[in-house]
RNA sequence: GGCGGCAUAGCCAAGUGGUAAGGCAGAGGUCUGCAAAACCUCCAUUCUCCAGUUCAAAUCUGGAUGCCGCCU
Protein backbone atom coordinates (compact mmCIF):
# COMPACT_ATOMS: atom_id res chain seq x y z
CA UNK A 1 0.00 0.00 0.00
CA UNK A 2 1.45 2.94 -1.34
CA UNK A 3 1.04 6.60 0.76
CA UNK A 4 -1.70 7.68 -1.48
CA UNK A 5 -3.96 4.99 -0.86
CA UNK A 6 -3.89 5.86 2.67
CA UNK A 7 -6.42 7.50 4.78
CA UNK A 8 -5.16 10.88 5.47
CA UNK A 9 -5.49 11.55 9.65
CA UNK A 10 -4.76 14.36 11.82
CA UNK A 11 -3.59 12.92 15.31
CA UNK A 12 -3.71 15.49 18.13
CA UNK A 13 -1.71 14.14 22.03
CA UNK A 14 -0.72 15.73 24.34
CA UNK A 15 -1.21 15.59 28.18
CA UNK A 16 -4.42 16.09 29.76
CA UNK A 17 -5.65 19.35 30.06
CA UNK A 18 -3.43 21.02 27.20
CA UNK A 19 -6.71 21.67 24.85
CA UNK A 20 -6.21 18.81 22.90
CA UNK A 21 -10.43 18.85 22.03
CA UNK A 22 -10.70 22.69 21.57
CA UNK A 23 -7.77 22.20 19.21
CA UNK A 24 -9.46 19.53 18.03
CA UNK A 25 -13.13 21.43 17.46
CA UNK A 26 -10.94 24.13 15.73
CA UNK A 27 -9.02 21.26 13.17
CA UNK A 28 -12.68 20.00 12.51
CA UNK A 29 -14.49 23.44 11.85
CA UNK A 30 -11.70 24.39 9.57
CA UNK A 31 -11.11 21.12 7.13
CA UNK A 32 -14.57 19.23 7.75
CA UNK A 33 -13.56 16.66 10.17
CA UNK A 34 -15.28 14.70 12.62
CA UNK A 35 -13.28 13.84 16.21
CA UNK A 36 -12.18 10.34 17.36
CA UNK A 37 -11.75 9.71 20.61
CA UNK A 38 -7.70 8.13 21.80
CA UNK A 39 -8.20 8.06 25.52
CA UNK A 40 -8.93 5.34 27.66
CA UNK A 41 -11.11 7.10 30.22
CA UNK A 42 -13.64 9.11 27.61
CA UNK A 43 -14.77 6.21 26.76
CA UNK A 44 -16.48 5.26 29.96
CA UNK A 45 -20.51 6.45 29.44
CA UNK A 46 -20.53 6.94 33.46
CA UNK A 47 -18.18 9.75 33.83
CA UNK A 48 -18.64 12.62 30.92
CA UNK A 49 -17.70 15.70 33.08
CA UNK A 50 -15.09 13.52 35.26
CA UNK A 51 -13.23 12.72 31.98
CA UNK A 52 -13.78 15.87 30.67
CA UNK A 53 -15.35 14.62 27.58
CA UNK A 54 -16.95 17.07 24.56
CA UNK A 55 -19.73 18.20 25.85
CA UNK A 56 -23.13 18.01 24.35
CA UNK A 57 -23.07 20.61 22.27
CA UNK A 58 -19.64 20.28 20.93
CA UNK A 59 -20.83 16.60 20.24
CA UNK A 60 -23.94 18.09 17.91
CA UNK A 61 -21.96 20.94 16.33
CA UNK A 62 -19.40 18.00 15.16
CA UNK A 63 -19.10 14.39 14.81
CA UNK A 64 -17.86 12.77 17.71
CA UNK A 65 -17.08 9.04 17.78
CA UNK A 66 -15.81 6.48 20.56
CA UNK A 67 -17.24 8.72 23.49
CA UNK A 68 -18.97 7.58 26.50
CA UNK A 69 -19.75 4.56 25.20
CA UNK A 70 -18.51 2.03 27.62
CA UNK A 71 -20.12 0.90 30.85
CA UNK A 72 -18.74 1.20 34.09
CA UNK A 73 -17.96 -2.47 34.49
CA UNK A 74 -16.76 -3.23 30.73
CA UNK A 75 -13.09 -2.95 30.23
CA UNK A 76 -11.52 -1.53 27.20
CA UNK A 77 -7.97 -2.67 25.68
CA UNK A 78 -5.22 -1.59 23.00
CA UNK A 79 -6.30 -4.08 21.06
CA UNK A 80 -9.91 -3.72 20.77
CA UNK A 81 -9.60 -0.08 21.03
CA UNK A 82 -7.34 0.27 17.94
CA UNK A 83 -10.07 -1.90 15.69
CA UNK A 84 -12.81 0.30 17.12
CA UNK A 85 -10.89 3.33 16.31
CA UNK A 86 -9.53 1.83 12.48
CA UNK A 87 -13.27 1.45 11.84
CA UNK A 88 -13.94 4.76 13.01
CA UNK A 89 -11.22 6.06 10.76
CA UNK A 90 -12.77 4.41 8.24
CA UNK A 91 -16.15 5.25 8.37
CA UNK A 92 -15.47 8.84 8.90
CA UNK A 93 -13.09 9.15 5.33
CA UNK A 94 -15.93 7.29 3.71
CA UNK A 95 -18.11 10.18 4.60
CA UNK A 96 -16.13 12.29 3.63
CA UNK A 97 -14.70 13.89 6.65
CA UNK A 98 -11.51 13.96 7.89
CA UNK A 99 -10.42 12.24 10.73
CA UNK A 100 -9.00 13.88 13.65
CA UNK A 101 -8.04 11.26 16.44
CA UNK A 102 -7.81 13.03 19.67
CA UNK A 103 -6.37 11.75 23.05
CA UNK A 104 -3.92 11.18 25.75
CA UNK A 105 -3.90 7.65 25.57
CA UNK A 106 0.06 6.84 24.37
CA UNK A 107 -0.67 3.35 23.99
CA UNK A 108 -3.87 3.46 22.07
CA UNK A 109 -2.25 5.41 19.45
CA UNK A 110 0.90 3.83 19.22
CA UNK A 111 -1.58 0.55 18.75
CA UNK A 112 -3.87 2.26 16.18
CA UNK A 113 -1.06 3.81 14.42
CA UNK A 114 1.50 0.83 14.73
CA UNK A 115 0.08 -1.84 15.04
CA UNK A 116 0.33 -4.17 17.77
CA UNK A 117 1.50 -8.00 18.25
CA UNK A 118 -1.32 -10.45 16.84
CA UNK A 119 -1.66 -12.16 20.08
CA UNK A 120 -4.93 -14.34 20.17
CA UNK A 121 -7.47 -13.07 22.45
CA UNK A 122 -6.75 -14.50 26.29
CA UNK A 123 -10.14 -15.98 27.84
CA UNK A 124 -11.28 -13.40 30.14
CA UNK A 125 -11.42 -16.68 32.88
CA UNK A 126 -7.86 -17.67 32.00
CA UNK A 127 -6.61 -13.83 32.74
CA UNK A 128 -8.90 -13.26 35.86
CA UNK A 129 -7.15 -16.42 37.51
CA UNK A 130 -4.02 -14.75 37.31
CA UNK A 131 -4.78 -12.12 38.58
CA UNK A 132 -6.40 -13.49 41.86
CA UNK A 133 -2.72 -15.27 42.36
CA UNK A 134 -1.29 -12.46 41.71
CA UNK A 135 -3.34 -10.68 44.45
CA UNK A 136 -2.60 -13.54 47.01
CA UNK A 137 0.67 -14.74 46.58
CA UNK A 138 2.32 -11.57 45.42
CA UNK A 139 4.19 -10.69 41.85
CA UNK A 140 7.22 -11.69 43.35
CA UNK A 141 6.18 -15.29 43.33
CA UNK A 142 4.25 -15.44 40.15
CA UNK A 143 7.97 -13.72 39.01
CA UNK A 144 9.71 -16.79 40.09
CA UNK A 145 7.39 -18.97 38.54
CA UNK A 146 7.22 -17.12 34.96
CA UNK A 147 11.34 -17.28 35.37
CA UNK A 148 11.06 -21.17 35.12
CA UNK A 149 8.10 -20.99 32.26
CA UNK A 150 9.48 -18.23 30.27
CA UNK A 151 12.31 -16.49 31.39
CA UNK A 152 13.17 -14.21 28.29
CA UNK A 153 10.32 -12.14 29.69
CA UNK A 154 11.20 -12.59 33.26
CA UNK A 155 14.28 -11.11 32.82
CA UNK A 156 12.53 -8.25 30.81
CA UNK A 157 10.22 -7.71 33.76
CA UNK A 158 10.80 -6.44 37.01
CA UNK A 159 9.87 -8.51 40.27
CA UNK A 160 7.11 -6.19 40.99
CA UNK A 161 5.83 -5.53 37.77
CA UNK A 162 2.59 -7.33 38.79
CA UNK A 163 0.40 -6.44 35.38
CA UNK A 164 3.04 -7.80 33.30
CA UNK A 165 3.77 -10.37 34.46
CA UNK A 166 0.23 -11.99 35.05
CA UNK A 167 0.06 -10.94 31.29
CA UNK A 168 3.26 -12.42 30.39
CA UNK A 169 1.78 -16.22 32.39
CA UNK A 170 -1.69 -15.99 30.77
CA UNK A 171 -0.51 -15.45 27.54
CA UNK A 172 1.62 -18.53 28.26
CA UNK A 173 -1.13 -20.58 29.23
CA UNK A 174 -3.45 -19.41 26.41
CA UNK A 175 -1.55 -19.78 23.61
CA UNK A 176 1.18 -22.58 24.09
CA UNK A 177 4.11 -19.77 23.59
CA UNK A 178 6.22 -17.27 25.72
CA UNK A 179 5.12 -13.69 24.85
CA UNK A 180 8.81 -13.12 23.12
CA UNK A 181 7.39 -15.69 20.09
CA UNK A 182 4.44 -13.26 19.74
CA UNK A 183 6.89 -9.97 19.51
CA UNK A 184 8.92 -10.80 17.12
CA UNK A 185 6.43 -11.91 14.29
CA UNK A 186 5.62 -8.80 12.18
CA UNK A 187 3.00 -6.46 13.22
CA UNK A 188 0.93 -4.75 10.37
CA UNK A 189 0.72 -0.74 10.81
CA UNK A 190 -2.80 1.03 10.51
CA UNK A 191 -2.92 2.08 6.71
CA UNK A 192 -3.40 5.72 8.00
CA UNK A 193 -0.93 8.72 6.85
CA UNK A 194 -1.28 10.72 9.95
CA UNK A 195 0.44 13.89 10.73
CA UNK A 196 1.04 13.50 14.62
CA UNK A 197 0.57 16.48 16.31
CA UNK A 198 1.49 17.02 20.15
CA UNK A 199 0.54 19.97 21.99
CA UNK A 200 3.55 20.41 24.77
CA UNK A 201 3.30 22.45 27.82
CA UNK A 202 5.54 22.14 31.09
CA UNK A 203 4.33 20.36 34.62
CA UNK A 204 4.29 24.09 36.39
CA UNK A 205 1.65 25.64 33.92
CA UNK A 206 -0.16 22.97 33.11
CA UNK A 207 -0.87 22.25 37.13
CA UNK A 208 -2.92 25.16 37.89
CA UNK A 209 -4.86 24.58 35.34
CA UNK A 210 -5.63 21.06 36.08
CA UNK A 211 -6.27 22.71 39.45
CA UNK A 212 -9.07 24.81 37.75
CA UNK A 213 -10.19 22.29 35.72
CA UNK A 214 -10.96 20.18 38.79
CA UNK A 215 -12.86 22.97 39.95
CA UNK A 216 -14.53 23.58 37.29
CA UNK A 217 -15.82 19.88 37.22
CA UNK A 218 -16.92 20.49 40.58
CA UNK A 219 -18.85 22.90 39.89
CA UNK A 220 -20.36 21.27 36.61
CA UNK A 221 -21.64 18.36 38.32
CA UNK A 222 -18.81 15.93 39.11
CA UNK A 223 -19.86 14.79 42.32
CA UNK A 224 -23.61 14.13 41.23
CA UNK A 225 -22.00 11.96 38.29
CA UNK A 226 -20.12 9.82 40.11
CA UNK A 227 -23.14 9.44 42.55
CA UNK A 228 -25.43 8.31 39.73
CA UNK A 229 -22.66 6.42 38.78
CA UNK A 230 -22.06 4.65 42.15
CA UNK A 231 -26.01 3.55 41.96
CA UNK A 232 -25.48 2.09 39.28
CA UNK A 233 -22.31 0.29 39.59
CA UNK A 234 -20.82 0.38 43.40
CA UNK A 235 -18.07 -1.88 42.81
CA UNK A 236 -15.09 0.05 43.51
CA UNK A 237 -12.85 -1.98 41.49
CA UNK A 238 -14.78 -2.15 38.27
CA UNK A 239 -12.90 -0.68 35.59
CA UNK A 240 -14.60 2.15 34.96
CA UNK A 241 -13.95 3.59 38.43
CA UNK A 242 -10.57 3.59 38.14
CA UNK A 243 -10.52 6.43 36.83
CA UNK A 244 -8.49 9.61 37.98
CA UNK A 245 -11.04 11.67 40.09
CA UNK A 246 -13.72 8.87 39.72
CA UNK A 247 -11.59 6.71 42.13
CA UNK A 248 -11.33 9.74 44.35
CA UNK A 249 -15.04 10.33 44.32
CA UNK A 250 -15.88 6.96 45.14
CA UNK A 251 -13.52 7.13 48.56
CA UNK A 252 -15.63 10.14 49.24
CA UNK A 253 -18.99 8.80 48.26
CA UNK A 254 -18.53 6.14 50.53
CA UNK A 255 -17.44 7.37 53.52
CA UNK A 256 -13.65 6.50 52.96
CA UNK A 257 -11.99 10.25 52.62
CA UNK A 258 -13.37 13.81 53.31
CA UNK A 259 -13.94 16.02 50.92
CA UNK A 260 -10.45 18.35 50.57
CA UNK A 261 -8.62 15.06 50.69
CA UNK A 262 -10.75 13.51 47.62
CA UNK A 263 -9.48 17.13 45.75
CA UNK A 264 -6.11 16.83 47.02
CA UNK A 265 -5.42 13.74 45.87
CA UNK A 266 -7.50 14.06 42.60
CA UNK A 267 -5.57 16.88 41.68
CA UNK A 268 -2.43 15.05 42.60
CA UNK A 269 -2.60 12.03 40.90
CA UNK A 270 -3.76 14.30 37.62
CA UNK A 271 -0.44 16.02 37.95
CA UNK A 272 1.24 12.89 38.26
CA UNK A 273 -0.87 11.28 35.10
CA UNK A 274 0.14 14.60 33.57
CA UNK A 275 4.01 14.19 34.25
CA UNK A 276 3.94 10.31 32.72
CA UNK A 277 2.28 11.63 29.62
CA UNK A 278 4.65 14.58 29.14
CA UNK A 279 7.23 11.55 29.11
CA UNK A 280 6.00 9.18 27.26
CA UNK A 281 5.65 12.05 24.28
CA UNK A 282 8.87 13.34 24.62
CA UNK A 283 9.81 9.82 23.26
CA UNK A 284 8.57 9.77 20.17
CA UNK A 285 10.58 12.53 18.49
CA UNK A 286 8.97 11.92 15.24
CA UNK A 287 6.39 14.17 16.40
CA UNK A 288 5.34 17.68 15.53
CA UNK A 289 5.24 19.62 18.83
CA UNK A 290 3.36 22.94 19.33
CA UNK A 291 2.40 25.26 22.26
CA UNK A 292 -1.15 25.09 23.27
CA UNK A 293 -3.09 27.56 21.81
CA UNK A 294 -1.06 27.94 18.47
CA UNK A 295 -4.00 27.23 16.55
CA UNK A 296 -2.39 29.29 13.44
CA UNK A 297 0.85 26.75 13.69
CA UNK A 298 -1.46 23.90 14.01
CA UNK A 299 -3.82 24.90 11.24
CA UNK A 300 -1.48 25.51 8.77
CA UNK A 301 0.75 22.13 9.28
CA UNK A 302 -2.84 20.17 9.23
CA UNK A 303 -3.56 21.78 6.16
CA UNK A 304 -0.18 21.34 4.72
CA UNK A 305 -0.54 17.42 5.50
CA UNK A 306 -4.07 17.49 4.16
CA UNK A 307 -3.41 19.15 0.92
CA UNK A 308 -5.15 22.06 1.00
C1' G B 1 8.31 35.07 85.50
C1' G B 2 8.19 29.46 87.13
C1' C B 3 7.84 24.29 85.69
C1' G B 4 7.51 20.60 81.94
C1' G B 5 7.85 18.74 76.85
C1' C B 6 9.65 18.99 71.92
C1' A B 7 13.41 20.52 68.02
C1' U B 8 15.83 15.01 62.34
C1' A B 9 14.90 16.77 54.28
C1' G B 10 9.77 21.01 51.44
C1' C B 11 6.09 18.02 54.82
C1' C B 12 4.97 13.67 58.19
C1' A B 13 8.30 10.92 60.78
C1' A B 14 11.70 6.20 62.90
C1' G B 15 16.04 6.06 65.44
C1' U B 16 17.73 6.79 72.91
C1' G B 17 26.22 5.66 72.22
C1' G B 18 28.58 2.23 66.72
C1' U B 19 28.37 5.93 61.66
C1' A B 20 20.69 8.88 59.44
C1' A B 21 14.48 3.63 58.37
C1' G B 22 10.00 4.59 55.96
C1' G B 23 6.01 7.50 53.76
C1' C B 24 4.42 11.92 51.10
C1' A B 25 6.02 15.74 47.92
C1' G B 26 9.99 16.62 44.03
C1' A B 27 13.23 15.07 39.70
C1' G B 28 14.28 11.49 35.92
C1' G B 29 12.71 7.12 33.48
C1' U B 30 10.21 2.33 31.69
C1' C B 31 6.13 0.93 28.68
C1' U B 32 3.87 -4.62 22.74
C1' G B 33 -3.69 -5.89 24.64
C1' C B 34 -6.04 -3.36 32.68
C1' A B 35 -2.27 2.30 30.27
C1' A B 36 -6.09 8.10 33.94
C1' A B 37 -2.86 1.40 34.67
C1' A B 38 1.46 -1.10 36.40
C1' C B 39 6.52 -0.41 37.56
C1' C B 40 11.84 1.43 38.25
C1' U B 41 15.92 4.90 39.67
C1' C B 42 17.55 9.26 42.27
C1' C B 43 16.71 12.57 46.32
C1' A B 44 19.91 14.68 54.58
C1' U B 45 28.55 13.73 54.31
C1' U B 46 24.30 15.09 58.57
C1' C B 47 19.97 15.52 62.92
C1' U B 48 18.35 24.06 65.54
C1' C B 49 23.10 26.33 67.29
C1' C B 50 27.59 26.52 70.57
C1' A B 51 30.70 24.07 74.00
C1' G B 52 31.85 19.48 76.63
C1' U B 53 32.24 13.88 77.83
C1' U B 54 33.78 9.61 74.72
C1' C B 55 37.87 5.63 70.47
C1' A B 56 32.83 6.83 68.69
C1' A B 57 27.19 11.59 69.83
C1' A B 58 21.06 12.73 66.21
C1' U B 59 21.44 9.88 70.76
C1' C B 60 24.85 11.65 77.15
C1' U B 61 26.03 16.71 79.85
C1' G B 62 25.91 22.19 80.10
C1' G B 63 24.42 26.60 77.77
C1' A B 64 21.88 29.52 73.84
C1' U B 65 17.67 29.93 70.53
C1' G B 66 12.77 28.60 68.82
C1' C B 67 7.99 26.21 69.31
C1' C B 68 4.11 23.80 72.36
C1' G B 69 1.71 22.92 77.02
C1' C B 70 0.66 23.83 82.19
C1' C B 71 1.16 27.20 86.43
C1' U B 72 1.48 32.35 88.17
Amino acid sequence: MNAQSRILVLVLAGATGTGKSAAALAAAEAFGGAVINADSRQAYADFPIITAQPSRAEQAAIPHRLYGFLPCAEKLSAGKYAELAAAAIRETHDAGLVPIVTGGTGLYLNTLLGGIAAIPPVPEAVSRAWQERCKNEGPQVLHALLRERDPLSAARLHPNDSQRITRALEVLEATGKPLGYWHELPVTPGPFNALRVCLEMGLEELTPRLKSRIEAMIENGAEEEAREALARCPDPVAPGWSGIGCAELHAYLSGRMDFATCKAQWLQHTRDYAKRQITWFKRDTKMLRLRPGDAHSLLAACAKHLGR
